[in-house]
DNA sequence: GGCCTTCTGTGAGGTTTAATCACATGGCCC
DNA sequence: GGGCCATGTGATTAAACCTCACAGAAGGCC
C-alpha cells in the first residue's frame, strides 16, 4: 500500500530551483548539474504530473500559473529539509554567519562573495537566508543584511548601517508594456507585492510628483521577492522591483521597465549586535559598503530626480524595549 | 555555487517513512521496495551526515534522538510537498474521501481498507490524513474520523456517529517498565504526550480509583502519534498508547504495558455533514461500525478493571533477564 | 538448552535512472 | 541577417538503486 506517491523527489528539487532563478541554466549551476540535466528532469516533471509547468520560448521561459504556484509551495518545503538534516560539526574557524533575504542572497550577494573570500581567505562565511527576524545570540547571526524604510518601527537594540541605496521601479512582461507609458497605464495594471517588503508600492510612489497612487485593480502577494518578479515575467502584473534583483531580466528582456527606476527611501543596511560586533563582522562590514558603493546606478536615476539622499554612514538607533 | 547541499532526498524519504512505521519492512511496504533498500538508504544516509539515527538490536531496532528529531522534522516537509503536487484529475467516479488521523490511518484504517473495497469495489476511497480541522465543503471531505472525548466542545454541526471505543494505557519500552509496576512507578517516568490529543493522561487517569495522578516529572508533546510512540520504544519516557496503534508493538516486545489497558471515555467517531451524507459515505459509516465492532479487545479489558494486571506480548513476563 | 520466528545487514548482480557531451533549434537584438 | 543566448535532444556513459538470496542476531517458546 503505497501511502506516498510522488514524482521523483530531485525531478521535484530541480524545479524549485528553476523556479527561484527563472532560468534553468541557473538552476543547474546552483544543483551542481549541466543545464541538460534540468531540462530533462522539469520535462519529466511535466509529463508526469500531465500539468505545464513551463511557457514560452526557450530563450525567455517562464512559469505557468501552476508552475508557479507548486514552485512557491516546494521551496518552504525544501527550507524546512534543509534546516533539519543535522549538520557534521565544522572543523576549523567557525564561519562568519549572515543573515540575509533570500533574494539579495541569490541576486547579489551570492554573485560577489568571491570577492569578500578572496580578500579574506581565513574568514569562512556562511550565508543563512532568511526573510524573518534574527537572533544574534540564539541563532549565532554575525551580521544581518535587511531592507529599512525610514519609517521602520525599531523594535530591536543594534547597530544599523546602510551600506547601499537601491532603485527601483515598476517592471512588468514585455507583453504587458507600451511604450511610453503612462503612470495611469500602469496603475491600471494589476499589483504585484512582497510579504516581506509591503511598502514597496507606497515607498515608490513617494518619489512622484503625485500625491498618492490610485487604489489598485487587484493585488497580490508573493512570500519572496523571485517569485513575484516571476508572477511579472509571467505577465500576471506589476512589480515594484528593485533594480539589483532585476538587472539581469531587463539585460536579457524577460522583464521591462517602462518608467525607469527612481531612488527607494529604503535602504539597505547591515545590522550588528548593539554590544560590538565581532573583527570579522567589521571587516565584512566595510567591504558591503564598497561593495555598495561600486554597485553601478540604473541609467534612468542618474538623470532628473534628485534624491534628498541622505545617506549617512552608520547610526545607532536604539529602541525602548 | 551549491546553494542547498543535501543528502539524497530518496535516502530521507526512506528514512521518514522508517520513523513513522518505527520498522524497515513497513517502510519498505510503504514505498513499495525491499527492506533491503531501505536498510542501505537509511546506512548510506546515517554516513553521509555522520550521525547514528538508528540504534539498538537488529530486530527490536529504534531511533536515536537525533534520528527522531530528523524524522519529526521531515514529516511536515514531505506532507507539504505532497500537498502542492499537482494531482491529474481522477477519472472514473469521484472517490470517496476520508479525513482520518494520520496513525490511526497506518495502524487501522489502512490496512483494514481492502475489506472495504472487496465488499464495495465500485467506490473508491481515499484517505486524506490531518490532525486538524476539516472542511466537508472545500476540502470534499465526505467523511471524517476523529477522536472526541464526552468533554470535547463542539463547534461544529456535523452528524457524530461513534463507531468504536478505544482502549488505552501506559506503555514503554521494556527497558524501563518493572514486573509487576505500581501506578507510582509510572508516574515517576517522563510523560510523553500527543498535540492532538493531550487530554490522554487525564482520560487515562479517570478510570482508576485514585483521583488525581501525581504531577509528571517532565512531559513531552509531539506532533504525532507514531512519533510519540517511537520515543516510548527509544526509552524516553512513558506514553498513553491506544491498544489498537501498539498491539503489533506489544506483540513484537517492542513496547509493554504493565498496567494493561482501560476503555478510554473518548471514542472514535465518524463525523458527516449535517446536511446528510452521500450514499457512499454512509456505506462507509456502516462498515466502519461493524468493522469497530469486531475489532479484538485487549484482554484485560474484558476483565473487570484490574489495575496491577501486568500485560506482556504473551502470557508470560520476561522473568529472568 | 534447542528450535523457531522475526527482522535487519550485506554481497553479487541486474535494471533503472540520471548525468554528460555535443550539437540542433529557435528567438531576439543589433 | 549574423551573432548571441538559452533550452531541447540523441547517444553514450556513469551512477544510483533495487532485488534476490542468504547470513546473523535477538527473543520467544517448549
Amino acid at each position: 500500500m503505497a501511502r506516498r506517491q510522488l514524482p521523483s523527489l530531485n525531478a521535484l528539487r530541480a524545479f524549485e530551483a528553476f523556479g527561484r532563478h527563472g532560468r534553468m541554466t541557473l538552476a543547474a549551476d546552483e544543483l551542481c548539474v549541466t543545464h541538460g540535466a534540468v531540462s530533462r528532469q522539469i520535462r519529466q516533471l511535466e509529463e508526469h504530473l500531465g500539468v505545464a509547468l513551463t511557457e514560452g520560448p526557450r530563450t525567455r521561459l517562464r512559469m505557468t500559473q501552476a508552475g508557479l504556484r507548486l514552485a512557491q509551495a516546494l521551496s518552504p518545503a525544501f527550507d524546512q529539509i534543509e534546516a533539519a538534516v543535522p549538520r557534521p560539526e565544522p572543523v576549523g574557524p567557525q564561519p562568519l554567519v549572515v543573515s540575509c533575504l533570500p533574494t539579495f542572497a541569490m541576486k547579489w550577494l551570492i554573485p560577489r562573495l568571491p570577492g569578500f573570500q578572496a580578500a579574506h581567505p581565513d574568514i569562512p562565511v556562511r550565508v543563512a537566508e532568511s526573510n524573518g527576524p534574527f537572533d544574534f545570540k540564539g541563532d549565532g547571526v554575525d551580521l544581518a543584511i535587511r531592507m529599512r524604510s525610514p519609517d521602520t518601527v525599531v523594535t530591536y537594540d543594534a547597530v544599523v548601517t546602510p551600506f547601499m541605496e537601491h532603485f527601483h521601479g515598476p517592471v512588468m512582461a514585455p507583453e504587458l508594456a507600451k511604450t511610453p507609458m503612462t503612470l495611469e497605464q500602469v496603475c491600471a495594471l494589476p499589483r504585484l507585492l512582497t510579504r516581506t517588503f509591503p511598502e514597496s508600492w507606497s515607498d515608490w510612489a513617494r518619489n512622484l510628483e503625485v500625491a498618492d497612487l490610485p487604489p489598485p485593480v487587484s493585488e497580490q502577494e508573493f512570500d519572496h521577492y523571485f517569485y513575484m518578479l516571476e508572477a511579472a515575467a509571467a505577465g500576471m502584473g506589476v512589480a515594484i522591483g528593485p533594480w539589483a534583483f532585476v538587472q539581469r531580466d531587463l539585460a536579457s528582456g524577460r522583464l521591462v521597465a517602462p518608467l525607469g527606476f527612481t531612488p527607494g527611501r529604503a535602504k539597505i543596511v547591515a545590522v550588528t549586535p548593539p554590544d560590538g560586533a565581532t573583527d570579522e563582522a567589521v571587516l565584512f562590514r566595510d567591504w558591503l559598503l564598497s561593495e555598495g558603493a561600486s554597485t553601478p546606478h540604473p541609467p534612468e536615476a542618474l538623470a532628473p530626480h534628485a534624491p534628498d539622499a541622505s545617506f549617512a554612514p552608520t547610526t545607532r538607533s536604539r529602541a525602548h524595549s
